[in-house]
DNA sequence: TTGATAGGCAAGCGGTGACTTGCCTATGGT
DNA sequence: ACCATAGGCAAGTCACCGCTTGCCTATCAA
């Protein structure tokens, strides 16, 4: 994984707001961004704007956590779970031919 | 998982030379903070100051992905990789239940 | 006991990021 | 054609975060 891939990854997972799209995402695939930002607002409270929550897709999109297409007047946003493997298999709970010392 | 220890994780890996230290931390275990700093400098190329990396051992300790014991004048850091399990949990391929609408 | 080693505390600075505001474009319905 | 809906762009503001600097404490060795 490239540097500035890994640096999008976590800085998108940073943000409290971008994890819950991604939970919304889970429930419901393909949203556009009005749908989003009505889900936000209901479940959890998140009275952002519509811009705001514009700026965090392009954010997951960048981290390649989320995809969007367009279609007609609306754009779909679609969850992408990939990139998460990356993060459990880094650190795990031994290092592989651990020698204590290196 | 409360909300600010979910903060706290999130927070703690959004930083790359924090990331560079769970790294250090897995090939190593058990290291006291000067030799993090000379190993990050070392490998790394990361020129941080004592203080600097101090600081990034606190952060990560406040979310509980190292512990740190004193012995003597030295305190030495471990890494708990526990919490990084719930990330991968969060968001799954698909919604348990998956009713397409909620 | 003195000096060196290992680490802690706190204030200040600079940059980045989240958010708003204002305005603009494009698509679809009637 | 017109208006409402869905979304985009860009600039400005504010707060937080990473880092440094300066000084202080504690442990160990000689």
């Amino acid at each position: 994984m490239r540097v500035d891939a890994e640096a999008a990854l976590f800085r998108a997972l940073s943000d409290r707001t971008r994890r819950l799209i991604l939970d919304e995402l889970v429930e419901r695939r393909r949203q556009t961004l009005f749908e989003i930002c009505s889900r936000l607002a209901g479940r959890h409270g998140v009275t952002s704007t519509r811009q705001a929550v514009s700026q965090h897709l392009d954010v997951l999109e960048a981290a390649g956590l989320v995809h969007s297409r367009r279609e007609g007047r609306y754009r779909f946003f679609e969850l992408d779970t990939g990139p998460l493997r990356v993060i459990a298999d880094r650190w795990p709970d031994r290092a592989p031919s651990d020698q204590e010392d290196r």
